[in-house]
DNA sequence: CCGATTCTGAACCAAGCTGTCCAAAACAAG
DNA sequence: CTTGTTTTGGACAGCTTGGTTCAGAATCGG
């Protein structure tokens, strides 16, 4: 009963997320989401209200597929030691087509410390990770996997922060090389 | 033979350090810079030129600082494992005084993927803490202190990426108790 | 006290920002 | 086709931004 959208809203927010990823949010005008997805500023702002909202749903966007990805991964049936470096190395290996680095990490940066909301999403997302990484911890504890004297909860906040510094690192324009000692090094904490 | 100012540069120069580590170099106007340092516009312009040549001088103070005190400490005489917890509880214990997190950590996420120059004097800084690591890392081997199958190398590039991470998730408002399992994993790859 | 020079506060500027408005176009339903 | 609703592009508005200008205050050497 009314004319119907000509644009793919999902491709829109992906566009959104990839140019808020690249340069951060305060750096990303509303002209550059208009021309990073292609849309009037009409079109932009009838379906996403306003630059904070259509960040949110960028962000959520994000946070969806990494962690859900990270969480299928843990719950797997993989050795411990085979699922962490597998994850060590996403950020090794990156995506040529996506943007260095990682939006979680640059929100908790750019953003966490002086925007609850933001703080309180990013939270949400990281409590989910860690949980997915102790509970996966603790099991390969119980398998002997691991010596009984490690903490999966120390553990699990430990491999948190190794990934957010591989993510700087990244940024910082570190090389593979360098990405992968850090990665294997951080390993043996194992 | 002229007017003397009658403000301490330095002292102007460590109020924008820490508007920028606080806000980030995007989210703070020249407005808020004036408001920091107690300082017109023109006083502003005058001494530092522009917002991004503050900005420039501001981080550079700030690596010094920091870098020095690294440095300092990983040259000293202790053990490495006392030397490294000290780099470490540095950050578990933070100051109140100051924002939290790291204004080098901050620069690398925000500015280094689009700013070649600030890219370039962040690297600098990094190499500069990698080397001592690496030195003090490689002595410490030499002594017997690590194991001899240890990288030196990649230990410096791991604990440099381990500090990124804390200050990651001091951003993220991690609790003391969360940096302090962070820091005690960490030394354990050692 | 004087002249040269520098500093400072306030007004000012152009450009870019986020967000709004509106008329016209495009469609779905009857 | 008509009617009703939504989308869309472009113009527009009000602010804020980083940066400049300039007149006058301040302070030096002589």
């Amino acid at each position: 009963m009314a004319r119907p959208r000509t644009f793919d809203e999902e491709r829109a927010v992906d566009a959104a997320m990839r140019t808020f990823w690249r340069s951060g949010y305060e750096a990303t005008s509303t002209q550059d989401l208009c021309e990073a997805t292609g849309l009037g500023r009409s079109s932009v702002y009838n379906a996403f209200s306003s630059k904070r909202e259509l960040f949110g749903t960028a962000l959520h966007r994000y946070m969806e597929l990494r962690t859900a990805r990270t969480v299928d991964l843990l719950a797997g049936e993989a050795p411990i030691r085979e699922k962490l470096r597998t994850l060590l190395w996403w950020i090794v290996d990156g995506d040529a087509e996506e943007p260095t680095g990682c939006l979680v990490v640059n929100s908790t940066v750019e953003l966490a410390p002086r925007d609850p909301e933001v703080a309180d999403a990013l939270r949400r997302d990281r409590e989910r990770r860690f949980e997915a990484l102790r509970s996966a911890l603790d099991a390969a504890r119980r398998a002997g996997e691991i010596a009984p004297d490690r903490e999966p909860a120390a553990l699990a906040h430990f491999f948190i922060a190794a990934i957010s510094g591989m993510n700087v690192a990244a940024c910082g324009g570190a090389d593979r090389q360098t990405l992968a000692a850090i990665a294997e090094t951080a390993l043996r904490s194992l």
